[in-house]
DNA sequence: GTATTAAAGATATTAAGAGTCTTTAATACC
DNA sequence: GGTATTAAAGACTCTTAATATCTTTAATAC
């Protein structure tokens, strides 16, 4: 059980386009190039994003990509829902009611994906930032 | 990303030796039927809890498993590496050394699975036993 | 109109999970 | 020792999801 690579180019994505200037767009060859990805795969991943609503796209010349206007709300868990889609870690089909096993992994998702949503990519970029200079 | 179905089977069959009478073996064809499942695939699940050091077996005529003597320290995240193996959910590829992305993932890993380690299999089985009667 | 770029669809490849069948080894019982 | 029983191991199949590429379509700037 991993999460997809595809969420940890999703993640690595959004933290870059938090660091661009207000309003500049980035077209996908070179958020691809960034990370040795071809740009029709990258393009897959950021169609997710778009649709949930994490960054927002232009087409045509001077088209590509930027944050969208939730910078600053926007969490791990977020991202995570966007390229893994919202499915339990854990699905008891025995006992469809009140199983007694599931209850204990669902509470444990529950707390992760509690700690992650309570994460925001905002402070990761902005200490990303500060490391760099 | 899901705990895979393997897990599940796995931690039911664990919770059902937990409440058989002391040192008495269950057939892996017991097992299985309760569960609908076939004895081949089931006892592939087994012999990773065998080998894990969960449970114990015994070949032959009136051979089969039984719950082994850690019976009253087992967790859910003893089951989950056994059946699971032991992975991290998350693996940054691209920054190997203090990804910033990948301190957030890890840390919340690591706090669910303290959670499920600190869950013991043996208080659901008295749950379980208790709703029954 | 032309160049550029995202979106969408079709498709191919790979990896993992799920599951079956057969053979081998160990044990109990006669 | 022989037979029935049962776990372990290996080979193999099937299905599904992830990964990835290529092509076409639609939108935008100039």
């Amino acid at each position: 059980m991993r999460y997809s690579n595809a969420t940890n180019f999703a993640l690595h994505t959004m933290v870059h386009l938090m660091l661009q200037p207000r309003d500049s767009s980035v077209g996908v060859q070179e958020l691809a190039a960034m990370q040795h990805l071809s740009p029709t795969y990258l393009s897959k991943i950021l169609t997710k994003l778009t649709k949930a609503g994490l960054i927002e796209s232009t087409p045509g010349a001077k088209g590509g990509y930027k944050i969208s206007r939730k910078k600053h709300e926007i969490s791990f868990l977020d991202v995570i829902h966007a390229t893994e889609g919202d499915t339990s870690l854990f699905d008891c089909s025995i006992h469809h009611e009140g199983c007694l096993i599931e209850n204990v992994m669902r509470q444990a998702e529950e707390n992760m994906k509690a700690e992650l949503k309570s994460k925001l990519l905002i402070n990761i970029a902005k200490e990303a930032e500060s490391k760099q200079k």
